[in-house]
DNA sequence: ATCCGTTCTGGAAGCGGTTCCAGAATGCTC
DNA sequence: GAGCATTCTGGAACCGCTTCCAGAACGGAT
């Protein structure tokens, strides 16, 4: 492997100069560049990332910081997102947090170890504090699928999703209508749930139709704890001839514990998702969409023009919903 | 960011010194490292990674390549991978190569470039100068889903596994079988659909019964392909009764073929897959399983026990049919 | 011709580790 | 108590880059 000495001798420049024709922040005369670049070109040289890390005080990798990779949607932003790195010959380095603590760890080797030059972020809150951490160490940021203050974020209205859903099953004629979602309070603080469950209750208001307790059930995430959450709506005396789930996963839990209640969809009840994952036109599923792997192209490509030097704005993304066969009039 | 030489300092001792309790590999009395070990944990010291890159010319990530990130079954092996090295606390840095450029200039990233302690190679065949090229930059690899030439990996006999798919089409008293393939010219190399349709036409042989060449259809990769090719398959004067598919992805494109042709499965025509992704429970698709997070799971370990210093062998994995409702007797 | 301001350039210092070597300390033998 | 082998230890040299500073080269004004 050449080094840079090696270039320079050859070139017979010194080693600044082809340091600073590497970077071209500086001027070079341009006949001593051209000779530089040949020289470069013909030795095959490519310049030691370790050593430029050392120097430098920081990576220009980037870093992409996810819950979890099992999840469908998470999954289908990281595909995106790797997708749209491809081009830019970064190194992408990824580090999964599912508990407070990974989250904390992560963010600590980040700003206080390999110094990224950019980190994604998919799904992820981050506290102001955090993202503070994150100005001061020049680790340029953008989010995915959450809205972090100061960060630019690739991001749909959740609220305005669930009213979607819930307009939707409104313009067919359900009146009593169950929500089934995440807890509130959750570890990581993920708020979509909680969101479209917001955007369900005020398309209800604007209805002008109340909402009993008992239609809105959340629980710890999983595709088991909606079966468990159905089963509750389905035993109920007048239960629900609708059910949005604030999820696509949650979705799939529903229509398993309706299908094992002797029930089936969407003749005894009608059921619509969110999210659209990729599993979604097999089962039929009718759900709210939203571009997921696009996102994470979207979010990629803001990231990268971010380290151009270019100043980029929050990407509002749009929601739609597909219909397929899990919704029937009523 | 407390360095090497505040420990150092502040313990009384020399930087290598330091050094050497840090890495463990040579002795130091056992007073000394006791009481810079309680200096490093005072100061919160924690090495710099880019700096010892420098110095050692390698680092200590891992690295995972992978053909694509869309594909069900890689990508559910790399969740395992990510899943078990996630404890190690190393850094995992992905890579992906889906042309034979992109393959070779990850290759000489790799060996040339950044140098990681492992590589986890996922589907991906390498042909022996790469090997020997790994080998000579002392880069620690283990193969999943493909079998490399000293290099230990975690696999399945696809051959086997065709022939099991196969026997159990036969055993239900199919005996015009179609197969539909993958190329066996792709740009990367890829085996198994080539190694599955070895086992199928063995087992048909075995039973005493010919296969008519117009059964067996490949084509490149995807399920629009498998679509066509199936609907190839259909017109034919005596079309099979049973559709062996070389993985669940084209076995999704035969289902649909199927449907567009106005048949219906299992009562028309039966069909198997292989793979057992995420999605054949929810199509019902009959599919040779292999354990897929599974063998991520078990490639990370055994890469991480190489790295350890410990030998490690080829981890088979076994494969069986789970029954669902693509196929019925005849 | 001299002087000054620009533009360019060489190379030393520094980034924070590892490793090698020489010397100090220790323990053992006779 | 001297001599020797063994274990430990300090610190310089080095890994390959960036950056800063001082000086060279050059052009224009006087």
């Amino acid at each position: 492997m050449a080094t840079i000495l090696d270039v320079a001798r050859e070139a017979g420049v010194g080693v600044g100069t082809v340091s600073r024709v590497i970077n071209g922040r500086e001027r070079v005369a341009p006949d001593t560049r051209a000779r530089v670049l040949k020289v470069i070109e013909r030795l095959e040289y490519s310049p030691n990332q370790s050593a430029r890390s050392l120097s430098m005080g920081r990576t220009d990798a980037i870093c992409v910081l996810v819950p979890f990779l099992t999840s469908a949607s998470v999954n289908a932003r990281l595909q995106g997102v790797v997708e749209a790195l491809r081009s830019s010959g970064r190194e992408v380095t990824l580090r999964v947090a599912d508990t407070p603590e990974q989250r904390d760890q992560a963010i600590a080797a980040i700003v206080g170890g390999s110094k990224p030059a950019g980190l994604m972020v998919i799904s992820l809150p981050l506290s102001e504090v955090t993202i503070a951490e994150l100005r001061s160490a020049e680790v340029s940021t953008v989010a995915i699928d959450v809205a972090l203050p100061g960060v630019p974020s690739v991001t749909v209205d959740d609220v305005a999703g669930g009213k979607l859903a819930t307009q939707y099953l409104l313009d067919r004629g359900h009146r009593a209508i169950g929500f089934v979602g995440d807890d509130d309070e959750q570890k990581l603080g993920f708020r979509s749930s909680t969101n479209r469950r917001l955007g369900y209750l005020q398309a209800m208001a604007d209805s002008g139709l109340g909402v009993q307790p008992e239609y809105i059930k959340t629980g710890p995430f999983g595709r088991e704890v909606a079966h468990r959450l159905t089963r509750e709506l389905l035993s109920l005396e007048d239960r629900p001839t609708a059910i949005f789930a604030a999820s696509d996963t949650l979705a799939f839990g529903v229509l398993e514990s309706v299908a094992a209640h002797g029930l089936s969809v969407p003749e005894d009840i009608s059921v619509i998702g969110f999210d659209d994952v990729e599993l979604a036109p097999y089962v039929g599923l009718t759900s709210v969409r939203q571009p997921l792997f696009e996102s994470g192209k979207l979010g990629a490509a803001a990231l990268l023009s971010l380290l151009d030097g270019t100043d980029v704005d929050d990407v509002p993304l749009s929601l739609t919903v597909v219909e397929r066969s899990t919704v029937s009039d009523r």
